[in-house]
DNA sequence: TTTGAATAGTCATATTGTTGACTATGAACG
DNA sequence: CGTTCATAGTCAACAATATGACTATTCAAA
C-alpha cells in the first residue's frame, strides 16, 4: 500500500489533476515511484472516497474538464504515519540485469545492443533531471538550496533519481565495452558458446541420480 | 514474466535446489531479482512442467531429501529468445524515496533515523557484495577477469548491484545530513512545519470552486 | 481535410507479488 | 529435556501491478 503514499507526496506541491499526476508517474520523472495512469485513477478514487484527498471540478474553456486533487489534513495525518513506520528495503528487479546475468550462455549481439540502448536512455534521463534540478533550486546554489530553499524533498529525491541514472549509464558503458571485447576475443564473436562446461561439482551426498517424474 | 527468466539465469551456474534459490533470491544478494521462497517454488514447478528446468532428487543423510534443478536445453533456448527481445525499463520504486518527498510536510525526527538505518544496511551490502566479487575473480585483477575470466555475467550483475548499494549510501548520507541540519535550524525543530503555505497559483481557468460530490 | 498527438478519464481482465500459516526432520544450545 | 535454528518444501488468500481496449474533445500539421 505504498503506491496511495506516493501519490499523496505527490499531490503535496500543489493540485494536479490525474492525467498531470498519470504523467509525472510516467514518463521519465518517475523520481520516487512509477505507476501507470489507470493505477493513478484508481488509486485517486479510492483516496477521494477515504477522505485523504479531495478534488475540484475546473470547467475548461479549450480542454476538458478536468478535476484538481490536493491532498485534506487527514491525508496528511496518513501520511504522517507512514512516513513514522518502517521502510520495506527496495530491490533492484530489472530485465536487463536478468539478461546480463546469462550473458555467458546468449548471444552476445542483442545483449550489447540493448545494454547500449540502456546507456543513451539514462543519458536522456540525466539530462532531464539536471534542468529539473536547475529550475527547483532557481538561482541559489545546490548547498545553499538545501540548506535554506523551501521544499528539498522533491530536489533530493530528484537526486537520488540522477545518481540512479549515472550508476546506470556507466555500468551500461562498461558492461558493453566488456562484452564486446570478449565477444571479439572468441573465434566465434557473438554466438553463444559456452553450454555445460562447468566444473563437476563432486557430489558429497548419496544421490540418486535419476530424473523422477 | 521476467521471474522464470532469472530463475533460468540463476540455474545456470549449476544446480540449485528450490530452497538454495531461495535464499540466493532473498537475502541481501538478489543481485538482479528479488523473490520469496514461495513463488519460487512455484515458478520451479511451471517450469519443470514446461520442460525448460529439470529436477533430479537428491537423498541425504542428515537433512531432508531435496530435489536438484538444471535449466534443460528448452530452456537455454526460452533464454536465448528473452535474452534478443526489448527490455523493459527498470523504474526505481522505494518507500523511502516516497517519504523523502514527503520530507517538507512530516515529522523529520523518524524519517532520519530511517535514511540512517538505510545507509547503515548499504554499507552492510556493500561489503557483502565486494566479498562476492573478490571471491569470484579469485586472485585476478578485476580488469584480467572481466578480459580473460569465465562467466563474467554474475560479475557484472554484482557489480551493478555494488554500485547502487554505494549510490544509496552516499544518497542517505547526504539526505540525513541535510535535513539533520535544517531541523536543526527551525526553532520547532523536528516537528512538522509547512502546511499550506504555497504561491496561490493565479487560476487561469473558469474555475468552479466548488469540491463536489 | 483527414490524421495524429495531447488532454482527460474509465473498464475489465490477467499476471505478479505478498502475507501468513503449515508440515517435517535433524542439529545445536543451554 | 525442551526450545530454537536451519533445511526443505507447500497451500490458500489477498493485494498490487500490468495489459489492452475504450470514450471524448481540441489543436496542429501533412
Amino acid at each position: 500500500m505504498a503506491l496511495r503514499h506516493a501519490v499523496l507526496a505527490a499531490l503535496l506541491d500543489g493540485e494536479l489533476s490525474g492525467y498531470q499526476l498519470a504523467k509525472a508517474f510516467d514518463v521519465g520523472v518517475a523520481n520516487f515511484w512509477h505507476a501507470l495512469p489507470q493505477q493513478l485513477y484508481a488509486e485517486l478514487a479510492r483516496l477521494e472516497r477515504e477522505g485523504l484527498v479531495a478534488g475540484r471540478q475546473v470547467v475548461q474553456e479549450t480542454r476538458p474538464t478536468k478535476r484538481l486533487f490536493h491532498v485534506t489534513d487527514a491525508g496528511l495525518a496518513e501520511l504522517e504515519r507512514f512516513a513514522a513506520a518502517a521502510s520495506k528495503p527496495s530491490f533492484i528487479r530489472d530485465d536487463l540485469l536478468v539478461k546480463v546475468q546469462a550473458a555467458d550462455h546468449v548471444d552476445a549481439g542483442p545483449l550489447i545492443r540493448q545494454v547500449e540502448e540502456r546507456a543513451a536512455m539514462a543519458e536522456a534521463k540525466i539530462d532531464l533531471f539536471r534542468r529539473i534540478l536547475r529550475k527547483m533550486r532557481g538561482d541559489l546554489g545546490e548547498e545553499e538550496f538545501l540548506r535554506e530553499g523551501g521544499r528539498v524533498g522533491p530536489y533530493l529525491t530528484c537526486l537520488r533519481g540522477l545518481a540512479f541514472e549515472e550508476g546506470n549509464r556507466d555500468w551500461c558503458l562498461r558492461t558493453a565495452a566488456v562484452l564486446r571485447d570478449r565477444s571479439a576475443a572468441v573465434p566465434g564473436g557473438g554466438t553463444a558458446s559456452i553450454t555445460r562446461e562447468g566444473t563437476a561439482p563432486a557430489p558429497r551426498n548419496q544421490e540418486v541420480a535419476h530424473a523422477e517424474r
